[in-house]
DNA sequence: TCTGGCACTCGCGAGCCATGAGTGCCAGGG
DNA sequence: CCCTGGCACTCATGGCTCGCGAGTGCCAGA
């Protein structure tokens, strides 16, 4: 096992490497951290940390710089979460109350994370599956031709055209968005294929059919949505990236413009807290040289979607995690609200 | 004036310089196209060239590369737009035929953009007060909370919430919404605010409060809906650039996350054919060395949003052209036909 | 187990030079 | 008057050497 001492210069040369972007010697080290020990002994526990595959030399005669498995020590075990200051907190606060709908606070949530962060920020709209319809109306358009609006409670809006087998009257129109609505008004989306069955039962012969589109128009709708949408910003950030950067932006790019890539990143995080997903830890190939900082969100206890930032693997973890979660939180409240 | 013979100098340079993406000598030139004189002609003219300021060389002993004001010759004068191929036509219509709504349709197009051009692609939404309304519906959420949705007919769905003074009958809704479409109903935005302005009179007292207050809300909805939205995409294609690109690269992406500054850069074109802005002729900083080709695309005879693709100023201008133009035709086309 | 010392490695930048693409200019010919 | 071939000149580029210095690994002694 690591002595306590080693664990300590891993830190030392995690947050030089973060803040210079330069390899980190032993001699530096010892000057800007009074860890109390000469270089020499500083050199011994590089090559031990070295050993177990901590950090690496680019070449031989450079400094150290953490490999993901070091950074994964270091957050895991080396550093905490660094929360907002109050100031910081009463800004974000005041910046998200400021959105009037859904979009907008998506919208200034991305580009909130991407100004503290000073890296790319990722938003989920609200998901669907675990909202709960606030409405549903039906409109004749043309005589066999509905639109079905679907209201959620996280204020999303979501419209589908009908085309209905036969003719529908104003009168069974009503009837059905009467009926409709008493099911499944203040309900869970994942519960509404059961609630609807026997919905087409009472109708006439004549309407069923359409009824039951109508009704299939709707789980559908559900389904699909679970295709969730997203908001990226910050890419200007992308170009803080290094030196090489040319070869490392352009996989990223690509993976950024892929919802399903990005929704695929975000839903591997599981756990309740902040989740980070370090260089090769990200299963996306373009994206081997980044770090991914996410974490859930919700308007009540529950999480209904992510947000997270994409940087390079050398970041400053405690400060963006920290972001991240005072984001989330703020959010959520925002949210609850409405 | 120039002799045809410059001209043709001009458009090889050009041709060259895009496709090699170096400075092109007097002597390659004679060689890749038979201009029929020899290289000491041809250095000649370059010279009356870079005086008129349509080419400039890097360094002494380099070749030439065209000005901004050489490529704007070039687009004037000595190109046309390269149209599409009948395969490529079909691939396109194929491509956004299997569009679901309106957001499907947008994000198609921008993919598309950004694939035929392999450049940066923008799109705009089909603009509201252009747009006529197909359809406004009003839902009570609550004995005093009214939701408004507006359809318009290019797909579009907004939504309101209304806090409404009094409480309003079931009644009083069915009639507000049934005078209020009468009204409104395929009548274009702009016109709107004329036909509801005495809505109002033939309610009772008691309501004429909370009528009027979603009728202030419909037109606030048409006026902040000026506030368009667009989509992009193909920022990938951003690593083309150059060799110098993380200079440039910067203020483009930061460009580019400024929607207002998008806007703004689509707003400037008012020709009705395909519009060339190209590097200093932008009015926006960060995009001078870039060029936006972009033309306007509608439903019917008119345009309703605009559309167009941002990249390096040697850039393939006949074939983005061509590329532009014809995606906002078939887009029009789909517009037209949903 | 820590420390100081020492020899070794090797990337980086400076300086130098030859190369060659490309130019401008000029004098001669159609 | 315009085109052409020739010629001298410029200068960016790439290969080369070389010294510097940061950084390392190892060892012997405290």
């Amino acid at each position: 096992m690591l002595s306590e001492r080693r664990l300590q210069v891993l830190r030392a040369i995690v947050q030089d490497y973060v803040g210079t972007e330069e390899p980190v010697g032993s001699k530096a080290l010892t000057e800007r951290h009074n860890l109390g020990v000469s270089p020499a002994t500083v050199r011994n526990d590089m090559a031990a940390l070295e050993d177990e595959g901590f950090i690496a030399q680019p070449h031989t005669s450079a400094g150290r710089i953490p490999t993901d498995k070091g950074y994964r020590l270091f957050v895991d075990k080396l550093a905490g979460v660094k929360p907002m200051t109050a100031p910081e907190r009463r800004a974000i606060q005041n910046f998200l109350e400021g959105a009037v709908d859904l979009d907008d606070v998506v919208a200034r949530t991305v580009r909130l994370l991407a100004q503290l962060t000073r890296q790319v920020a990722v938003v989920q709209y609200p998901s669907l599956t675990r909202s709960t319809v606030r409405h549903v109306e039906l409109l004749s358009l043309a005589p066999a031709r509905l639109m079905l609006v679907l209201i959620t409670d996280t204020g999303r809006v979501e419209q589908r055209m009908v085309d209905c087998p036969a003719p529908f009257g104003e009168a069974s129109l009503a009837d059905l968005r009467a009926r409709l609505n008493s099911r499944v008004a203040g309900r869970r989306f994942t519960d509404v294929p059961a609630l609807v069955e026997d919905l087409a039962e009472p109708f006439e012969a004549e309407d069923r059919g359409t009824v039951s589109t109508v009704l299939s128009t709707l789980l559908e709708t559900l389904v699909e949505e679970n295709e969730e949408r997203l908001m990226i910003g910050g890419t200007a950030n992308l170009t803080r990236f290094g030196h090489d950067f040319p070869l490392v932006i352009r996989p990223v790019l690509e993976a950024l413009e892929e919802q399903v890539v990005l929704l695929k990143l975000l839903g591997e995080a599981k756990d309740p807290g902040v989740t980070v997903r370090i260089g090769h830890e990200n299963a996306h190939e373009g994206l081997n040289s980044t770090s991914v900082v996410s974490v859930g969100y919700g308007s009540g206890g529950e999480a209904v979607a992510k947000l997270g930032v994409v940087g390079p693997t050398r970041m400053d973890y405690p400060g963006t995690m920290g972001a991240v979660r005072a984001v989330a939180r703020y959010v959520g409240q925002i949210l609850a609200e409405s």
